[in-house]
DNA sequence: TAAAAAGTAAAACGATGGTTGTAATAGACC
DNA sequence: GGTCTATTACAACCATCGTTTTACTTTTTA
């Protein structure tokens, strides 16, 4: 994988700064224009002068060239993306400390345009994710899976889990299955701004999408609501 | 490539079809295989062969080249889709007949059952969508405007019209927008199945997606339901 | 300071693919 | 039959692109 020596390695050789900022510096911007052109569309070359490197260095970080570049782009990006979006879980919805009854409307509405504002934050994401969808009859499974399972499942177990405190609490009624409630309530506040808005690609009116999420928050308490 | 003979061989003597044939041939195949791996993947041979035609003839029917070529795919499914999809409509919730408010949830899960179905039946056209949403920023607007028109917001409008008749007959209470009413049943009930197939891409079992639908319907009915 | 590691620029190579031109072939219609 | 149209095979052109090679420069480390 990383660069061995011929001689022995005696010598701690570390060469810090450069080159961990250089692959950083190529995974971002391969993020940027992997998501705005898709994989096919996007050049090698477009990525390296967005990056500021040379062709030949992203073929020294990453020996199996566009692919392997593709694959890193996605694992990382997701990442990224998963940490920003649990925190604003726990920010918002600590299963530790579930909201007073009262306060629960508030609570999710907050964490919901939170969660749209990511959308808007991390925009190269989101339409990576879009091209990932596209894609995927051309992504090898394994890949795939293992990008699922880091990124949104991830963030759907959490939210499941705040969902079954919230029921412990008996603050909502998840009818007896509290990942459907977490589905059913990501899909209510995000699927109409997600399409309306083309993923991100050209973003709603501040007040509309404030207007939307509270509409499906609103929504989802009527049908998962313990008083209802 | 493909066995040719030195000379045209006798697969040309099938009897000639008119010139519409050949045209709707050539938009079919390009449904399949822009909808199979995207605009920039799919070349122009590839369409050709899997058409029975030859390049040269695509480039007479569409002189504008690929970019023709794909809007007129764009254009023919999706209204071949929207006229299926509005042909269900009808059969299972005429705006002109209301259920039986015992047979809403029934006719409401008979519906959406339909609806996740034709996603099975087309599946061609659902994948196109996909790459229409990933490869949106390099649409002309006005092209995907019209494919929006004519397609899913026409789809909506139905929809809606027969969710207001629906809250006429106080069936359901649409909470004044029969609209957002209209969104939140079609993500309730193809959000999960849409995702968790990759739009179709590798279909659910067909118990799993009737389970998925018919929370998705009993959601919806909390939320929406007159009597909730 | 010198060696080693990392980066850069430019050229080149091979393959793919959109597009066009041309000549030949096969039905359609008089 | 004779003409017209649609279609086809085939070659060619040109651009793009992934990738590698080569030679050169910069940075890091010992």
């Amino acid at each position: 994988m990383t660069s061995t020596g011929a001689k022995g390695e005696t010598t701690t050789t570390r060469p810090r700064r450069s080159r961990a900022d250089k692959a950083t510096a190529i995974v971002q911007a391969a993020c940027e224009v992997f998501g705005r052109d898709g994989y096919s569309r996007a050049s090698i070359d477009t990525i390296a002068t967005e990056a500021g490197a040379s062709t030949r260095t992203i073929y020294n970080h990453f020996p199996g060239g566009k692919e392997e570049l593709f694959r890193s782009v996605m694992q990382w990006s997701s990442e990224r993306v998963r940490d920003e979006q649990l925190a604003q879980l726990r920010r918002y919805l600590d299963p530790e400390r579930p909201p007073h009854p009262d306060d629960l409307e508030r609570d999710l509405l907050v964490l919901a345009r939170a969660w749209v504002g990511l959308m808007a934050d991390f925009r190269d994401h989101f339409s990576l994710v879009r091209h990932i969808y596209a894609e995927a009859g051309h992504i090898p499974p394994e890949v795939l899976e293992a990008w699922q399972e880091a990124g949104p499942r991830a963030v759907g177990r959490e939210v499941t889990a705040a969902m079954s405190a919230l029921a412990d609490r008996r603050l909502i009624d998840v009818h007896g299955d509290p990942a459907q409630a977490t589905v059913h309530f990501m899909a209510l506040i995000s699927t109409e701004i997600t399409q309306r808005s083309y993923w991100g690609l050209s973003p709603l009116p501040q007040e509309e999408a404030d207007r939307l999420t509270a509409a499906g928050v609103r929504a989802f308490l009527r049908a998962y609501g313990s008083a209802g």
